[in-house]
DNA sequence: AACAATGCATCAGTTTCTTATGTATTATTG
DNA sequence: CAATAATACATAAGAAACTGATGCATTGTT
């Protein structure tokens, strides 16, 4: 199944903001595929929405820039900054209440057990 | 935490299946405030959103609808037809799907004993 | 009497996407 | 070796789904 694509949004900035918490520089067209893999093919993330997210956190002074060239080709590598490592943060927490939030209004709840890590 | 309003986007119409699956029939503003308060005020559906909503579905022809007065005020009761009910299912399975999915992908999983129901 | 809550509705404006388009380089394949 | 696919950036028009404001009327509360 791919999402029907309303329920991604507001979930970009997130998903771009983890992956750069997880690995400490990545550029546009990775996160792309990273995103694809990772989830099986269900969630793909396009450029036109991907680029223009990428320069909303850069303007947000969330992100650092760093070009490196492959070949002739370029490679805009970003970066979390600390504001971004804790913005970060703060849009998976959030996200996190969302689904908890979203699992008990729908029901969608299984009886779980919490192990605490060690 | 009352969340920032992009994540809600896309799971109105779910969120709306949902309580009318689980309720034989329901008015609008009953639903604005039993989300209220089976999410303890977290979400909030304004009426701007949810009657437009509740005219999409009815014009996709998956709601029935009843007018009853309350003395001289109006209420807008609807209900799922058959087609309402299988739009529900497909709706809540789909966003439990992406839950999933989003869970793994922010690495927000916890160790989990899954027990039937009886 | 004033205000809050109940109950419907519409609409301009904003945000966040999709889809299309553009440009260029490098790898693959028939 | 020519065509196509993949890699890699970017922008922009249009669509979708909201917010927040506004409007109207009735009923409950202070």
């Amino acid at each position: 199944m791919i999402f029907s694509t309303e329920l991604l949004k507001g979930t970009l900035k997130t998903i771009v903001l983890k992956l750069l918490a997880d690995n400490s520089k990545m550029y546009g067209y990775e996160i792309t595929q990273r995103v694809k893999e990772l989830t099986g093919d269900k969630i793909q993330i396009t450029e036109g929405a991907l680029y223009p997210t990428l320069h909303a956190l850069e303007a947000e002074g969330l992100l650092t820039t760093e070009v490196e060239y492959m070949g002739k080709r370029v490679r805009k590598y970003y970066s979390l900054n600390e504001s971004g490592k804790a913005r970060s943060k703060e849009k998976v927490s959030e996200l996190a209440e969302f689904i908890e939030t979203m699992t008990f209004l729908l029901d969608l709840k299984k009886k779980t057990l919490n192990v605490l890590p060690q």
